[in-house]
DNA sequence: CAAATAGTGTCTGTAAGACACTATGGG
DNA sequence: CCCATAGTGTCTTACAGACACTATTTG
């Protein structure tokens, strides 16, 4: 059966429910550590372990449903938890919010990933700026930031849809500017790297590093500010960049040569 | 709503139905010029215009679902289309069908995509070799290839899906060695070649062509033997080759300097 | 002052692209 | 014989990484 006679003669009873959901992978960066948003479930299947924050989508475009969920697990939006009806045309204006970027990862839908009923998940991958723990908030108490290398063991095939987003992750630093939606709007060039060495766990030479942040056009421009201060331990104050305007970086930030070209 | 309280009280009958379908962009390369498998729609909606061939998921993954699709359109695997029986467990020893590289590209869900219900669809990506026209066989007659820059106007939102599934293959031609799964299992550089400038609709330069695939470790592998004949026109016999164990190239095969990095 | 960081200079190996050239075989 | 293609040589430019070095600021 092919789309065009499925759609001719369907009828959704005669098949079994299937439900669609999101999931999102939220990464951060905080104290220099690449951070998972994660939740606790509270009832069965899974009930006491942790998974990602995602749900039923509504009447809205997948990446509505996305976003919705993120603000609703952050508390960042104050667009209301509570509301039911068709949220497509608006969410307040949201604060750090806006700086998180927000792209499609995969889609999950093994019979038997959930034991109870056929869900499909649609899976997201989100980039923030440090956020608040945000147990600050109303009903996103469940939820924290926990460090990507110890979260293991979570609910569903989430282990799976987790390393999926981080390989994506450590892919997407290498050839487009998203390094800079986990910064401030006005950055370093160290914290940048910050930024790198915590996602791709791997150390890089500072020198070097800088001067090709420079060379890659629209990259980073400069603020022409500098910091208020050096650094903790002393060091000159290093001048403010802001995110360029190039949508992918020309040539590349390879990572450290992993001679591995996976065979 | 999160997942977790989703999941706890969790009645498919309070919600809009939904649907799952996959649908699979297919390309593959006749007369040097990239084609699109497309299917001619006989129902409304749409009735008359080209889709790209799809259906809805059964019990099975989504990867077999997408891959049944297709066999389904092409005719290549025996494997009976009629059968309502869950198609996990087998489809027979495929032909062709066993060299076709198939991968997920994305998942289009807005709300109206398709006027009479929500379908959410989970579309895939095929390359192909060289394949016969697929109106040979049963219930496929109504499928057959179309270049690429022929396939406009296709129903749904499958202009888009064409679009997404074009530049990933666009992209995926430079840093993985996928090119081979448009070529027969033994090929020369010149039909290598000949992929690339199809795909990317750019002339190559033969002579650094060549040079660099020889160059990438496990792109290619000699079977020292040649061609029987040489070029229609002439020219020496080209030594043969198979694909080799590389899964990513390193260095890579960037396209030719766009220097409009996207901005 | 000591230590740490920002930022620059320089050198080396590798890779990409331009161009030229030889060799081979079909019409 | 003509011409297209296979395959190689060479040169130039660009870039990545290693290393060294200076300057600046905090404790």
């Amino acid at each position: 059966m092919d789309e065009a006679s499925f759609l001719e003669g369907y009828d959704p009873r005669k098949y079994p429910a299937v439900a669609v959901t999101v999931d999102v992978v939220a990464l951060t960066i905080r104290d220099g550590r690449l951070c998972v948003l994660l939740v606790e479930r509270g009832a069965q299947p899974f009930a006491g372990r942790r998974a990602l924050p995602g749900g039923f989508v509504r009447e809205e475009t997948l990446d509505q449903a996305a976003l919705r969920e993120l603000a609703e697990e952050t508390g960042l939006t104050p667009g209301g938890s509570s509301a039911e009806e068709d949220t497509a045309g608006g969410h307040e204006a949201g604060s750090e919010l806006d700086r998180v970027h927000l792209e499609q990862l995969g889609t999950y839908g093994d019979p038997g990933r959930d034991p109870r009923m056929r869900v499909v998940s649609v899976a997201y991958l989100a980039f923030a700026p440090s956020l608040p723990e945000p147990t600050a908030g109303s009903d996103a108490a469940r939820a924290y930031w926990v460090p990507v290398d110890e979260a293991k063991d979570l609910a569903f095939d989430h282990d799976q849809v987790l390393a999926d987003g981080l390989e994506r992750a450590r892919a997407k630093l290498e050839y487009t500017p998203l390094a800079t939606a986990f910064t401030g709007p006005e950055f370093t060039i160290g914290e940048l790297r910050q930024v790198y060495t915590a996602v791709w766990g791997e150390e890089l030479h500072a020198g070097n590093f800088h001067r090709k942040v420079l060379s890659v056009p629209g990259f980073v421009e400069s603020t022409g500010e500098t910091t208020a201060r050096g650094g903790e331990r002393g060091g000159p104050k290093p001048k403010l960049y802001r995110a360029g305007d190039a949508r992918l970086l020309h040539p590349a930030l390879l990572r450290p040569t992993r001679e591995d070209r996976v065979r």
